[in-house]
Formats: structure tokens, sequence, C-alpha cells
DNA sequence: CAGCCGATTGGGAACGCTAACATTATCCCC
DNA sequence: GGGGATAATGTTAGCGTTCCCAATCGGCTG
């Protein structure tokens, strides 16, 4: 039997002991104000019908009790579960984990519970199974942080009505799209190095899979043939140091190697590393330029030259377009392009050295 | 009016146009199946009290209707919402992240939604408000990954009988903790330099409200003291590189700095970066030592020397802690130590130079 | 003064599921 | 062949909200 203390009016008390038996519910609350169940809801939803002192009175109610509204409840009986959705992929490296932070604080800042499936692997099946599990959880919006070109096909097995957003996603998808201008991002790190001189430039490639990496070889070609220079084929690596560096071992050899765009940062280090180890002397010897702009480059030696991208605004622009498409309903197809920035260091541009 | 089709039995049929007008429920399933939607439940839930043939017609059924159940209900009917939450701060470096990646994988295997709150301010006010916020969610677990001493006050706010886990927690606290052995790590990396002949080992602390950060400045300050060594003032920084290489440009100028004990890889970075600049040799005139061994630490100029914890690992724990609270219903005070390693690199060892 | 309107409030049903109990079939043993 | 276990299924109540519609109460209009 629960404990069933009434007031003097047969309002419900407080537990008197801490351990109280259940959360209280609506009613609990609707019986210690005095007024129905249906008020205390009105009160809890803004409806502005709702007297100023019954208004009060409940919140008074809603204060003492502690009562906290039942999200589940809510769910079932609205429909709208206040939770978006993410799929991401590589939740560890820079630019997504900076990206989800961004989305993050957007949505808590729009009133919605942010749900995250962190995918591992790169097939379509397990982001279908990611998208699955979170429709189920019936999320009201949907951003996948899964920028290769599986993850796009299995965005069709959605459930037709939930708005999606695919960050870093195929500017020619039919859905909504945020993202960086990769190509030109690349553009401005190929021109730049041309720019100072150079002839060619060599590249070190993200996986082919990733439509960021594709993108950023294929800015770094079209500057490369605007400029009427050589194209030597890219090396590839996995967007890691550790592949970085052995993409830098061979370049290191490689005498016309004297300007190199990696395609981001992590890698860049580890080619600076391999180019340093084999006494190949930056920037005065080999010119390098990266890509992301991670709060570290600026402290790599020698600093690098790197092109930013800002993933908070990524991430707060996926959140707002699924936001507009909560409130309007409309199924958009709107994409959101951010302009990257070159961030000139000294990896690129010979400077009078230390010693 | 709903579309209403059914089959010659009266069962439900699929809509046939792709626009279903709603998602299809247990009481669909269950008139498809020409069962009760209870027997459905039962097969959902992997009661084994169901027969075969009718079991293999359920599924069909959900098969073929493409059902999902509504999580909102499932909570809101059993009071279980398969939902752990966490309460992450910076959830932009490479160790909370790590854990957080841990965390949700081992969560996903274990079958639970996870749904993080990102907490920008380290006071304790807005710990709180992210409990509230995920507990009015009604999350069945907690893990909070916030580990400076304003959040363990915080914590006690919690609704009785929700699990929590403190990840990288306070030690001494009355709750679940996970943590690696800072002080010990500490240790290790400072006796390492002392082992490598130096008289005594600097420090490059980080902000004294992380746990952390005092307990690596603890196992530093110990190591030193059993060794007799003198204790110089540690520098502190904000665990940026940017932090780093201001502490570094001081240490650089410290005629005696021979040997420092970084508090973490990124600043330790920028602690190398500031060395160089300042013209002095690592590891031939200064040894350093890092924490945590990110991925990029094997490619900093020179390969860091530093203490690797297993942020997975710490995060796979950290869910198991819950889950088996959950499952025993116990309310444990179980604590979970990890033991750091020393990663044995270039930075602290003198090695015949390549040039 | 009847009638109507806007502002409040209340009463039930519905949301889709699980829990607890009731019912029916099945089979075995004495 | 009756009685009682056991397996398989069905029935009925909630869970805590919101939604829809009805009811009440002033005050104002004609």
């Amino acid at each position: 039997m629960t404990a069933n203390n009434r007031g003097p009016n047969g309002q419900r008390l407080p537990e008197p002991n801490g351990e109280s038996e259940r959360r209280p519910s609506i009613a609990d609350v609707a019986s210690f104000a005095r007024v129905s169940h249906q008020t205390v809801s009105r009160v809890l939803n803004d409806n502005p019908s709702v007297g100023d002192l019954t208004r009060a009175r409940v919140l008074a109610a809603i204060d003492q009790l502690g009562y906290r509204p039942n999200i589940a409840a809510r769910a079932l009986a609205s429909g709208r579960s206040k939770t978006l959705g993410v799929v991401a992929m590589d939740t560890t490296r820079y630019g997504p984990v900076s990206t989800l932070y961004g989305f993050q604080l957007a949505a808590q800042q729009h009133g919605y519970f942010v749900s995250v499936v962190a995918v591992h692997a790169i097939d379509r099946q397990s982001v279908r199974e990611a998208v699955r599990w979170l429709t189920s959880q019936s999320v009201e919006g949907l951003a996948v942080i899964a920028p290769f070109t599986s993850a796009h096909d299995a965005l069709s097995s959605l459930p037709t009505g939930t708005p999606v957003v695919a960050v870093e996603g195929d500017p020619e998808a039919n859905m909504s799209v945020v993202t960086v201008d990769q190509v030109a991002g690349a553009r401005l790190a190929t021109e730049h190095l041309l720019g100072a001189g150079y002839g060619t430039v060599f590249h070190v490639a993200g996986p082919p899979e990733w439509l960021e990496a594709r993108a950023r070889s294929e800015g770094w070609r079209a500057a490369l043939h605007s400029a009427g220079a050589d194209v030597t084929p890219p090396l590839s690596g996995d967007w890691t140091a550790r592949s970085g560096y052995q993409a830098g071992q061979v370049l290191a050899q490689v005498p016309d190697a004297r300007a190199i765009f990696v395609a981001n940062d992590q890698m860049a280090m580890g080619v600076l590393r391999a180019l340093h180890e084999r006494g190949r002397r930056v920037p005065e010897e080999v010119a390098v330029v990266g890509f992301d702009d991670t709060p570290e480059s600026a402290y790599f030696i020698p600093p690098l030259t790197t092109i930013r991208q800002d993933f908070k605004r990524v991430g707060r622009a996926a959140v707002q377009l699924l936001v507009d498409q909560l409130t309007t309903g409309a199924k958009s197809q709107e994409r959101v392009v951010i302009n990257p920035e070159l961030v000139c260091r000294e990896s690129s541009v010979a400077v009078p050295s230390h010693d």
C-alpha cells in the first residue's frame, strides 16, 4: 500500500521521509494545488488561459513537491520526444567531436535532448542500424555525422517524415545538408602554396570513402589545373598521424616534393615528423599545409599553416536546420555552406630561422 | 478518417501507399498475426512461454508491417527507459572524448541509449542543472565525466535510487567511481625521470580545480619526496597546448629545468614547441614526459614519453558498473581503478640524434 | 433580462506499452 | 477417467501525459 498522507483539505502531502515511494505525478500536483490535472498541464505548457492566481498556486505546488514532468508520458501522449538523434562516426577525432559538441550545445539551448549513436564501421548496414535504433526511440530529428558515401544510401531507409540533416554530407543529396566548402578550402591551401612560388603541390589525401577527403583532393586538383601545374598522384592516409608519417617518409625521398598539402592536421603532424626525421627542413626545404586547424596546430614544429573550419558552427547550423523543419513542418532540402579560411603560419612560409 | 484496410479475416493490412498514416502499433501486429497484443509483447520481450508457431507468426507480422516498438510507451509502462545519461565536461579533449566513446559503445552493446549533456561551466550549478535535465528524462543510470570538486557536491542533489558513477571522480566520494590511478601514473613518470639520472623533476600541472590535475601533482610530489629530491613549485596550465607553450617559455629560461613532467600531452606539445623555439634540445638538454598518450604523441618532435591511460576501458567500466547496479538493484559504492602505464619514447631518453 | 461571448476550468479518452491475473488447452499420473 | 500440474494465450488495468470537448462564470449587448 502506498503511503497516503493527505492534508486537511484532502491534498496529498509530500512524503515526510526522504525515501519517497515514487516521483510525484501531475495528479499529485493537481491535488495539492486543488485544481484539475489539466490545469497543471496547461501551466507546464505555458498555456495562456490560466488565471494568474491559479498559475501561482500550481507553480508553488510544483516547487513544493519537487515535481518534474515524466518525459516518457509526455512523449507518448504528444508524439513529441524533444530528442534529436545523432549518428556519428569516428567520434574521437577533432572535427567530428567539435561538430558534435556544437550540436549538443545548440540542441540544449533549443530545449532538446541529444541521443548519440556511435557507429564504428563504415558500411551501409551499421548506419542503417543506428538510424533504426534512433527512430525506435522516436527522435524528432536526425543528424548524421558520417560523411561517407555508404551512409547516404542508408539514409534512404528512413521513415518518411523525420527531418534529417547530413553533416558534411554530399551537397548533391536530396536532403538538408550542412557542410564546409571543402573544395574551396583545398583550393585555398593549394593556391597559397602555388602563390608562394612552388611549381606544383603534392598531396596526402584522406581515405577515399570519405566525402571530405574526396572534396579536398578535388579542390587540390582543380587548383593545380587552373594554374597549369603538374598533378602528381596523391598519397592516401587514414586521417591518423601514423599514416601521415608513412606518407611523409615516402615524400621525404622525393626531391621534387617541395610543397605538400595534407588533407588534415593530424596527418600533417606525421608528415612533419617524417620530414624532420629525414632532415628535410620545414619550411625552408619543404612547405606543408594542413586542414582543420586543431587547437594544437599552432604549436606544431613548425606551427602549421592550415585551413580553419568552424566545426561548432556546423553543429549549430545542423540543429537550426532541424528545428526549422520541426517547427515549420516543412521538409526542406536546404543546404548551409560554411566557408573555411586560410590560417597562415610558419610551415609554409620561409622565415628567418631561430638559431 | 484513417485508412482501415483489412484482410479477409479482419486483420489489418499494411498501407498500400508509401505514406502510411502512422506507425504500426502493437495492436496492429496482434491483429495481423491474429493473436492478442500481449502475446506480441511477449515475443518482443523474449518471454519463453510463447509457442514456436505463434512466435513465428508474430515475427512475420512484425517484419511485414515494419513494426518498431514505441520506446516512450514502453518506458512509461515499465518505468524503464533503457537510457543512460552522461554529464560531460570539455567533450572536446582527447581524454573525455575517448572515455565517452568507450561509454557509448559499451552502452549500445548492453542495449542502452545514451543521452549526453555537455556542461560548459565548471560550477556546481550547471552540473546540477544537467543532472536535473537528465533525470527528468528518467535515465536509469548516470555517469558524470566532470572530474572537478564542484561536480561532486552537485551529485548529492540526485534523487535517491538512480545509480550514479563518477568517472575519474574522487575515490573518497560515497558513490561508484571509475578512475585511472593518476597518482601512480604521475609517480611512474617522475620516477622514470629520476631513474634516468635527473636530480629533480619540474612540473607543469593542470588546472587545480581538476581532480586529475591534483592527483598528478600529488604523485609527482610524492615521488620527489620519496627520492629526497628538491620540489620546485609547479607551473600551472589549462590543459591546452597554448598554456603548455607559455609554461615552456618560462622553463626554457631556467637552466636547472632539465627534466619536466607535464600533466597532459597537449600541454607537453606546447612545452616542446617552446623549448625548440629557445633552442633547448629535447631530450639532450631537457627531458620531457607527458600524460595521456594521445594517438599523436608518438609523432611529436621528438616522440613523447608519456603515461598511457586506457580511456575506452574507463568508459566500458563505467557502463558495467551502472548495468550491475541496475540488474542487481543494489546501490554500490564499488570503485574500479585502472592502472596507467609508462610509454617510453625519445623525449625522455637521449638517443643518437639523426643528423 | 435573455442570450451570447471570452476567459477559465474540468472531465474523460487516448497514446502504446507492460504487469498482473484469468482462462483455456494439454498432458500425466494414480 | 478425474484431478492437478504445466504450458500457452487472453483480458483487464494502469503508467503520466496531452488532446478534445464540455461546463461554469462573469460581463456585455440588444
